[in-house]
Order: C-alpha cells, then sequence, then structure tokens
RNA sequence: GCGCCUGUAGCUCAAUGGAUAGAGCAACAGCCUUCUAAGCUGUGGGUUGCAGGUUCGAUCCCUGCCAGGCGCACCA
C-alpha cells in the first residue's frame, strides 16, 4: 500500500481493457489524479476518460464506466482501501476513499522517512545537467544563480526519481573574449604601477579586473612590467581565468552547487575534438566553404540559416566548440542530455539540435531548457544592471545579502520561462509575506511541537513510527485530512516535476501544505491530556515535517529546527 | 523586418485540453492567561491582451493583430 494505489489500480484497469479489446491505447506514462475543488466531487479524481475519449473514438462517459468496473473486478481493489468510486459531469471518475487509506499513507510516510517521495522510474538512467557555464570572463551574477538554483534543484529531483547524474559546467576557457580579458588585466595591472595603456572600449572594465591585477601582482610582482605587451599576454590571459574560475567555484560552493565536473573547451582543441567532429560533419555532407569561411548548413535541419564555424582568419567560432563538446557528451554514453541556458542563448537552441542531428545524434536526447531573465527589486524598483558597462549585481553579493536559503527558494518560485522578479527586500522578511520564512518556519514549529513532547513525556513506545491504525482513526478532523490528502499527492508532485523539469512546482505545494500546517496549529491542539489524541496527532505533523524537510532538500534550501 | 518567451484579480504568479479559472501579497475587519503571533480567521476583488478557428469542451492547441522582454555577427 502506497498513496499511489489509485494510479496503480487504474493502470491496471486500462491495461486489462486493452488486453480485453474496450480499448485500443496502451495506458499512459502517468495517469493525471487531481484532487477536487470540491468535497462532492470525493477526494480524488480524474478526468483520464475524458482525455482518451477522442483517441478511442468513444464516449467518455463510457470509458469512464469501463473502468469503473474494472477498478472493481482488480485484485488490487480489496487493498486499496476506496470506498467508492462515482462517475461525474462528463466523465470524471470521482474516487471516495475510507479513512484507512489515509492512515496507511501516513505510516508509509512514517516507514519511509527521507525516502518518502522516491521513485524508481528513472531506472538508473544516466542524465547530465549541463548548466551555469558562464564565461570565466567576470563574477557570477543574478542570473547565473536562477540557472544556478534550476539546474541544482533539476538534478535533485532526477536523483530523486532513479536516475544516475552528473553536473557538469562548461568553461568557455579559449577564444577572443579570454584574449580580451587577459588584455585587459594586464593593462589594469600596468595602472596600478601608475603607467596608463588605457583599457580597449570593448574589453572588461568591471572593478573585479583590478582585483585581479592585485591578485597577481601579491604572487609576482613588478616582473610583468618589462618587455612588450605580448610578451604577458598569455600568461595573463590563463592566470585571469584561473583566478576567476577560482572564485566562481568558491561562489558556487557557497550557493551549496557542487559540479562533478569542469569541462574545459580548450581541451577539446588540445584533444584534437573540434577537428575531429567537424571531419565527422564533412563526411555527413553538410560542410561548405563560402566567402572564404567554413560553414554548417544547418538550414536543412530546422535551423533560420547556415552558421559559421571556421571564419575567414581562420579561427573557429564558438560554435565549432559546440558542436565538438555536444559530440563529447553524446559519445560519454548519457540516456540524455539537459542543458539550461539563459535567455539570451534561445536563438542557439536550432543551430545545437541541427548540429546533433547532422552528427547522426537523436536530438530528442537533449533537452534544452532556456530560463528567462532575473530583475532584481528594491524598493519596488528594479536595480539597475547592466553588462557592458560592468555594472551588475553579483550571485555573491545577493547571497550575504538575503542569505543561501531565500535566494534559492526566490529562484525556484517561477515557471523557468518566464521573467523572474527578484524582490530583495521581501527575501529578507521574517514574515509572511515571504514564502520561504514561511515555509521554514513551519519547519521549525513542528520540531518545536516535538520537543514540547518529548518534554512533555511522551513514551518512546508511541512514537509515530508504530502509531496503529486505531489511533489513527482519531484524525477526524477536515484539517487533519486536508493535510493527509495533501501529503499523499506529494510522490505525484515529485514525478509530475521531474517530467516537465519544473521545480517550482515543489515550492507551490510546499507553501500549501505550510499554510495548511499553521492553520491546523491555530486550530487544534496537538499535544494535548488525551494520550492517544496526541499519538494521532504526533503521526500527523510527523509526517508533514518529514516531507517539507524532504521537498526543501530537493530545492537545496535548510530545513532550520528553530527560528 | 524575422525568430523565441510572456500577457490571467490592484501587484506577483498557479492551473496535463476538462467540473464554478485558483494561491500569495496588498486593502479592509478581527484573533495572543494554552505546543513559536516569524502565525491564524473573515471580506471584497476576473470579458484569462484583442479577434477569429479547431473541439462535446480552450487560460492551454491553430491563425491574425496589439503590448512587453530577449535574440537576430565570420561576438560569446
Amino acid at each position: 500500500m502506497t498513496p499511489t494505489t489509485i494510479e496503480m489500480l487504474l493502470k491496471d484497469a486500462l491495461l486489462t481493457a486493452q488486453k480485453s479489446g474496450l480499448l485500443k491505447a496502451a495506458p499512459p506514462e502517468a495517469i493525471p489524479l487531481e484532487v477536487p475543488k470540491s468535497d462532492a466531487y470525493g477526494d480524488f479524481a480524474t478526468p483520464i476518460a475524458l482525455s482518451l475519449s477522442q483517441a478511442e473514438g468513444c464516449p467518455p462517459r463510457k470509458i469512464a464506466q469501463y473502468l469503473t468496473d474494472l477498478c472493481k473486478t482488480s485484485a488490487l481493489f480489496e487493498s486499496s482501501r476506496i470506498d467508492k468510486i462515482e462517475i461525474a459531469g462528463p466523465g470524471y471518475l470521482n474516487f471516495f476513499l475510507q479513512d484507512a487509506y489515509w492512515h496507511l499513507c501516513l505510516q508509509a510516510i512514517h516507514r519511509e522517512g527521507s525516502n518518502y517521495g522516491r521513485a524508481m522510474v528513472g531506472n538508473g538512467k544516466r542524465v547530465q545537467v549541463e548548466f551555469v557555464s558562464a564565461n570565466p570572463t567576470g563574477p557570477l551574477h543574478v542570473a547565473h544563480g536562477r540557472a544556478a538554483a534550476l539546474g541544482d534543484a533539476i538534478a535533485r529531483l532526477l536523483q530523486a526519481t532513479g536516475h544516475t547524474v552528473e553536473r557538469e559546467y562548461y568553461i568557455n576557457d579559449i577564444g577572443g573574449q579570454m584574449a580580451l580579458l587577459g588584455q585587459s588585466t594586464y593593462r589594469r595591472y600596468l595602472s596600478l604601477y601608475g603607467r596608463t595603456l588605457p583599457l580597449a572600449p570593448e574589453g572588461y572594465h568591471g572593478a573585479y579586473i583590478a582585483d585581479i591585477a592585485k591578485v597577481i601582482r601579491e604572487a609576482d610582482g613588478d616582473r610583468y612590467l618589462s618587455g612588450p605587451e605580448e610578451a604577458h599576454l598569455t600568461f595573463f590571459t590563463s592566470q585571469s581565468c584561473k583566478i576567476l574560475l577560482g572564485w566562481i567555484k568558491r561562489d558556487l560552493e557557497q550557493f551549496g552547487i557542487h559540479f562533478d565536473n569542469f569541462f574545459s573547451e580548450a581541451g577539446l582543441y588540445a584533444n584534437n575534438e573540434v577537428a575531429s567532429a567537424l571531419a565527422l560533419l564533412r563526411t555527413k555532407g553538410v560542410l561548405c566553404e563560402r566567402d572564404g569561411a567554413l560553414w554548417v548548413t544547418t538550414t536543412r535541419l530546422g535551423d533560420d540559416k547556415d552558421r559559421v564555424v571556421v571564419r575567414s582568419n581562420g579561427e573557429h567560432t564558438y560554435f565549432a566548440s559546440d558542436i565538438a563538446y555536444h559530440r563529447n557528451k553524446f559519445n560519454r554514453g548519457f540516456d540524455r542530455l539537459i542543458n539550461i541556458w539563459g535567455a539570451d542563448h534561445h536563438g542557439y537552441v536550432a543551430r545545437v539540435k541541427a548540429a546533433v542531428a547532422a552528427m547522426g545524434e537523436d536530438p530528442g536526447r537533449l533537452h534544452i531548457l532556456v530560463h528567462q531573465n532575473v530583475s532584481l527589486l528594491r524598493d519596488g524598483k528594479p536595480v539597475p544592471m547592466s553588462k557592458r558597462s560592468g555594472e551588475f549585481v553579483s550571485l555573491k553579493e545577493v547571497i550575504s545579502e538575503v542569505g543561501v536559503d531565500a535566494a534559492r527558494f526566490f529562484f525556484l518560485m517561477r515557471r523557468s520561462n518566464t521573467a523572474l522578479d527578484f524582490d530583495l527586500e521581501l527575501a529578507k522578511k521574517t514574515s509572511q509575506e515571504n514564502p520561504v520564512y514561511y515555509v521554514q518556519y513551519a519547519h521549525a514549529r513542528l520540531c518545536s511541537i516535538m520537543r514540547m513532547a518529548e518534554a512533555a513525556g511522551v513514551k518512546p513506545d508511541s512514537t509515530p513510527d508504530n502509531v496503529t491504525s486505531d489511533v489513527l482513526l482519531l484524525l477526524k478532523f477536515p484539517e487533519e485530512c486536508a493535510l493527509m490528502k495533501q501529503l499523499a499527492l506529494y510522490p505525484s508532485v515529485i514525478l509530475g516535476a521531474t517530467e516537465a523539469l519544473e521545480p517550482h512546482r515543489l515550492t507551490f505545494y510546499l507553501q500549501t501544505l505550510a499554510g495548511l500546517l499553521h492553520r491546523y496549529y491555530f486550530q487544534r491542539r496537538i499535544i494535548t491530556d488525551d494520550a492517544r489524541l496526541t499519538q494521532a496527532r504526533l503521526a500527523l505533523v510527523g509526517a508533514v515535517r518529514i516531507v517539507v524537510k524532504t521537498a526543501l532538500d530537493l530545492l537545496g534550501v535548510r530545513a532550520p529546527e528553530t527560528m
């Protein structure tokens, strides 16, 4: 018995229907289950008969009738704790459950603990999540923070559903921008010694450039002052990259993000992989020379124009490395690749997919998730940010202002393809207006109750773990039932969020669950003079605590025990 | 001009093609001799940008328009 019994029952019924010829199609991957707005529509409902109607060419209510009959004759029905199934409206199946159903859910949560909601649907499939991958030409800023929170939460969701996950950061550590970085830090280095060689207008002007120059001065002193600029640029380029990468890694670690692999673009050239990938494209007949440059004819594969891979000056474009990089990824044998890109890269989706397809790989295994921008708000007004002038708010500043937990939670409060307004004032508030505090407070409050219960002498042999069903029968208030239902929903939220790559569903779920908990807390006392009732209520709120902590963990947000 | 994303309550946003489109915030009115008031209760609030189309049924899919964001290099 698990909270997903209804899904299993329906799948079983659908399978039987298919075998016996009542239905043509196989059961879908996931059975849509919803909690109806009104209790009159049961505890759970599914519009599955409605959605199958079109494909089956059969009226929805008729399908609903089939499924109802098959459910009732299924071997699983006896143990499913279903009180009754009704066909309602256009063809909904409304499930009314016995109280015992919820009690079994609670016991399952206590039994499984932090494993509750985990699933094995991934079957150990290997998934790579590549995210952040910010160029090492400056510190991480807020938009990178969104990518970091998003990618890590998706990775955690995939792990929780039985996938083998690798987190990777791709480093653009070669090319024109890097050369510009080296030149910028070199000239700032000179200016530390009173020599002025003006920064190129297209160079990097941020204050951090001087910080890098100072680090180099600390380490090596004035030894790069003499000789021509050209003699020092290689060193300044590689050293600046190294220093910046160190800062980026430190910021990421502070943000709780750990990458399994940092993949160097320069390495692709060192290993001759770019040339080899281009050679592969040549054998596929998608390369051509035009105007002295080398192009990939991606137009034939869904892109809106052809793309240059080798410029007429002989230099490779970044697209050339991207092709080699994605070939390398596929060669590493991942079942699925997920790239998380900022909105400014959305124009690259078509060309990368086209190149992947041209190399004979399945572009369907490459999922490119594009997230929209983040604007910081202070006092309701946008904080001005301009990449060009080097005036932007770094991730580090945001974290030190609002904390890791608020930052991660806020980055995950919106669907990734909508622009995100990050309200700095709200993120710092310690009141119910601030969603992350609201949720964390629920956890702290529960921990406090547990401590009180212990102090009140709740016996060890009546801990929630082995609370018996007859004790749980004492949970009969509507708000208790609402909590149990929300808890029972958790596994399907995890599956849905993973499938859609939408961690924001978890932040919404948590806010709802926390709301139910706070309401319950104010309406009913948990620790009472009645020992059995106390046990039952502790079992309930204990399960809430487990789910809140587990869900926060998937978002990378701490669940504090006191606040 | 072309492409992608977005348009839902005053604000910020949810809602797999399904039942009467939901939350939170803000506003207003209440609640602390009791487990954390960092909280709770109640009230009002909608032509889902506009116009068509597909469907038994559209916030969701298709077409056109309007508005905002982001792209549109032999830059990354």
